[in-house]
DNA sequence: GTGAAAGCGCTAACAA
DNA sequence: TTGTTAGCGCTTTCAC
């Protein structure tokens, strides 16, 4: 039907371009452009014509060229550590439903935590003209990070792009970005208390990352909740053991060995969680009978862990959509303001009260 | 230091050109371009003014000018169903990965199954220049499938680019695309041995997913599986859930209360594997003394199930890096070409001989 | 060594 | 209603 182009020389690698379009369609580019645009008034017989040739041709505009011309496609940018874990993307299927529901274009970005490689990463993305990056996940609020945003926030603004830190701080109140975060401290402080609760006293706290603003902040609230309870600030007892499922079975391990005297363990995420359940079990132990776990997010599979994780619900998804939503609504207001998502607790089968008699520091493991 | 840049006039929202570098260097546009592209000798004083002037002014280059006149940036993308999935998430990350290592960029989009979402995101990669379009995860492989995918690989191929479809059939050899899998067959039949070997013969498929491809070879190896061991056709037992946690603990939990007669459970995926062990923990039964349980995949959290989960390890990362690496490694010759992966079980605790006795249909739920 | 000029594919005035 | 024209920002001959 109507496929005269086997006649045509073979287009060796080359992309139809609209002048073939109009060419066949027997039109000018500007009524191509005008059709497939649809912003103009076409008689439906040129229209048909057109639609016809194009469709023959199999003709895809140059999104280049047309970037080069109108503004560019929309595009967001997202910038993560990594995508396979399963909170980060959970994030960046957020922003990329919220923005596929806006007809923008999503581009995901891993750095694998390098500052390197997330400078690198934006800048690709001022190079395509992305008009929203979404920076996400906690970081080492250093000086070199400060001037790193700034830059960013600055660059991406005077291109009339726009900057968005998901879970990490603005450097400066005025710098041209908006945050949107969960409120780590009132998590954290919710979840110590419901160990306190359940009348854990030794709780130590796995996975702190000095100068990680995200895990900085749940070390706060885990501090605040013990004060409250009338806890001596040594009562506190934070491992710095970073994230990560290693790190945390590692760290668990070494400290079933050497502290005895603990009944309830806070990891910082249920990665970490999931770490030390594992070397729990590993050393005889069980949980909640023995020592009880709790986590941080409640990644979709916590509830299949061992047992299910009691946790802190940070929505993740919804801070993806939200950092978009909230970036596309108000867009001059939103420079500089800083939004704060709740979180709950999410109880399942990893805590109990504590064992009342104290437990050996290095059982015998079962073979 | 150095920044006269503030007493020029407010840039309000406009990308600093090649054309202002020029002026602040002293130079033509054509110079600049050289400097930057740093193919052409240019000594190294006009040089060091033109950088020195290129980062004054924060310049970066307009990737969709550069696009319109060479050859584009290279650029990969993956089609995936979702980034949350940990299968998924990992042979993005494996993607991303080979891509950046070297130098391209990798975008990855989400159709959420549906085939339209595809076909538009296709679209959208040939509009942007797409060099490499991956497409990953099984399909039911109908007339429409079929019919899209020639479509896809005809398009990309006449502008130049090139097509892989991972875990997914090609609809014809001579079409112009990449395939590489995992032999879903082999290790579906290594992995039904082992529960065979162990003494199981009531062995449930729970996961079918009619039509699909990768579902369908692995239905096919668990059958070959029985037959070898001498059961006859109607040992197999196949439960067409589909994927996922929820599926899986849906129909788990409706077969323990129609169907006693099976002491192992073949998930079709690590996923369905969570589902199901759920579901038999809260029918008050236990894994694996009760009954066994195997998954497929051997995702990184298939370790924290209750109990460890015995699954078949296919290693995502590898199959997105193997993806990129043989599409770029042999452009002409990778047309075609059918490339399977090899998969291998991973033992862990969740399968133990059968019971002696039967169990009850639906016993009493511990409350 | 460096600049002038052409043109990549497209859209948006401006004419007709 | 439709065609002609002028660029968008850049790279790349081709002269000088």
């Amino acid at each position: 039907m109507g496929n005269d182009m086997a006649e045509a020389e073979p287009t060796a690698k080359r992309r139809v371009t609209i002048r073939e379009v109009a060419e066949r369609a027997g039109v000018s580019m500007a009524t191509v452009s005008r059709v497939l645009s649809g912003n103009h008034p076409v008689p439906a017989s040129t229209r048909a014509r057109v639609l016809r040739a194009s469709r023959d041709l199999d003709y895809v505009a140059n999104a280049h060229a047309r970037a080069l011309v109108g503004g560019g496609r929309k595009m967001v940018a997202v910038v993560l550590r990594q995508v396979t874990s399963p909170f980060y993307a959970q994030v960046a299927e957020g922003v990329e439903a919220e923005a596929a529901s806006r007809g923008w274009l999503c581009l995901v970005g891993t750095t694998g935590g390098d500052p390197q490689r997330e400078l690198e990463f934006v800048q690709l993305m001022r190079e395509e003209g992305a008009r929203l990056v979404i920076l996400v996940g906690g970081v080492v609020e250093d000086d070199a990070y400060r001037e790193r945003v700034a830059h960013y926030a600055q660059a991406l603004d005077s291109a009339g792009a726009r900057l968005v830190l998901c879970g990490r701080p603005a450097p400066d109140p005025d710098i041209p970005a908006l945050v949107v975060e969960f409120d780590n401290e009132a998590g954290a402080h919710a979840i110590t208390g419901h160990l306190l609760s359940a009348g854990h006293r030794g709780i130590v706290f796995l996975g702190g990352l000095p100068g990680n603003t995200a895990l900085d902040a749940r070390v706060a609230g885990y501090r605040a909740a013990l004060a409250e309870h009338g806890l001596p600030p040594e009562a506190a007892h934070v491992v710095d053991c970073g994230l990560g499922r290693a790190a945390g079975h590692r760290a668990m391990t070494q400290l079933l060995k050497e502290t005895p005297d603990f009944t309830a363990v806070f990891a910082g995420d249920d990665m970490v969680a999931a770490g030390a359940l594992r070397a729990i079990a590993e050393a005889g132990l069980r949980v909640p009978d023995d020592i009880s776990v709790v986590g941080y997010n409640d990644i979709p599979l916590a509830e299949d862990f061992n047992p299910p994780l009691t946790t802190v619900r940070t929505p993740a998804e919804e801070l993806g959509r939200a950092a978009v939503r909230i970036a596309l609504r108000d867009p001059e207001h939103a420079a500089g303001a800083h939004h704060l998502l709740g979180t709950h607790i999410v109880v399942r089968d990893s805590v109990q009260p504590p064992p009342q008699a104290p437990r050996d520091a290095a059982p015998d493991r079962p073979h």
